[in-house]
DNA sequence: CTCGTTTTGTTCTCGCGTTCACAAACTCCT
DNA sequence: AGGAGTTTGTGAACGCGAGAACAAAACGAG
């Protein structure tokens, strides 16, 4: 169910544009999906929807919120706060869609002390003590990829149980530990592929 | 084929480790993937491999890269330089594989004339000059969400045919057009979610 | 040279997710 | 009230990718 959060975000646009009720046809492409996917998801979650009108945009928001678990706060640390770490930090997106950042941790002692986005930046060791003073359990990972498997492996002692990993290393973990990780080169190394391919094409 | 990258990285990571073969469980090990699906990958590409022995480390990594395109330099512009158009004109890692950021733009004229990672960043309206210069097939957005569409048309207007977008919306653009999003707070939300259902299981 | 061992390349099957298509259900108009 | 028009919810077919399994090929020992 990775398409949720595309539908909740659609259906707050939609909402804010002022619209009350919409069927899945419009829902669907504002999310960039067919519509009888989109229908078949929600299908899913219950019938929220009155056939022959639609669905009612704030009651869904609030029905795929809940199943997301979107209704309440979840505390979060990132480790790692360099460039990314930075950005990471400072990133309102995060806020708005009930993630609050608890903390910042990093290595480098020339750090410690600096307050990016209104949170001081505490040294990694402090780990253990934030995870249980706040109950975190979703960690996220800005450190180079030589750091990553360590750091992963000492937010699991701590008691994190959720990762998202930015450095380009594959994880290590336990099958408990979910690990979500996102490589921008990645991403544009695919994109290049394809130009890549169409300019093949093109000569042949 | 997405998944070319994340081979090639683990290739180089054995070519640094002084590996010179390695058999496709070795590899997909390294690639955190099924050795048959690693293998099948390999072989849409052609026969690099010999029978007994394994895949030569180098051979096979450099015939990756051919074909990902990645033996060639991919000029990149990056338009919103803001908290994550910063991180990202700083990314070594980009550089590293093949793509040379030749400009940063802003809308915003205080940003004129700074200087991030060796570049410095200039107005947005230079996009259509810089792309015809450079020959830049690949742009990446880094603006809010509100700004991405107008960005995105104003880029497939100038010539680039590739956009890798970080605003969260939906971008309308031709199919012939390539498109990636990346969400993170979809990522985050997907992580929450797991979380919630873990919670809930445990309370049945 | 032959046989056993190793590992690739490929075929085949299975399961999942996507999509089509349609009946059920609701609204509105007459 | 009844019928026309809309839109949901879902059953069924389709297609595709993943994994298991095996045959073909290379190597080395005897
Ligand atoms: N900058 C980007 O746009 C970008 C994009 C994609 C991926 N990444 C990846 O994200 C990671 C971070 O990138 P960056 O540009 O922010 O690097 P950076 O060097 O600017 O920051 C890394 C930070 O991690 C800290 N650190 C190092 N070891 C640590 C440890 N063991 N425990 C805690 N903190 C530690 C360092 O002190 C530093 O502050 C890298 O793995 C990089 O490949 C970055
Ligand atoms: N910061 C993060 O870690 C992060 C994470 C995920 C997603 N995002 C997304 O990335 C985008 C940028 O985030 P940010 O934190 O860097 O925001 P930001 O406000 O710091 O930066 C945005 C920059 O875009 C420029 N801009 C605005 N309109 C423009 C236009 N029409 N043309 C060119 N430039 C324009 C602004 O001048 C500003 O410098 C947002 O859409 C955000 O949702 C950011």
């Amino acid at each position: 169910m990775a398409r949720l959060p595309v539908y909740l975000r659609a259906l707050t646009t939609l909402s804010e544009a002022g619209t009350t009720v919409c069927s899945s046809e419009d829902l669907a492409a504002a999310a960039g999906v067919n519509s009888a996917k989109l229908r078949k998801d929600l299908s899913y979650l219950g019938s929220y929807g009155t056939r022959g009108v639609g669905y009612d945009v704030d009651y869904l928001r609030y029905q795929i919120a809940r199943e997301m678990g979107a209704t309440r706060d979840w505390p979060v640390v990132i480790v790692g706060i360099g460039n990314l770490g930075h950005a990471l930090a400072n990133y309102s997106g995060f806020r708005s869609r009930g993630f609050r950042v608890v903390a910042l941790l990093d290595a480098d002692g020339q750090r410690h002390g600096e307050v990016v986005a209104g949170v001081v930046v505490r040294p990694f060791s402090d780990l253990r003590a934030i995870v249980r003073e706040h109950g975190v359990a979703i960690g996220v990972i800005a450190t180079p990829a030589a750091a990553a498997q360590d750091v992963a492996d000492q937010m699991v002692d701590a008691g994190i149980s959720s990762i998202l990993n930015f450095a380009p290393t594959v994880l290590n973990v336990g099958a408990e530990i979910a690990v979500s990780k996102v490589d921008l080169s990645k991403e544009l190394q695919v994109l290049a592929y394809h130009e890549q391919r169409k300019a093949t094409q093109e000569t042949a």
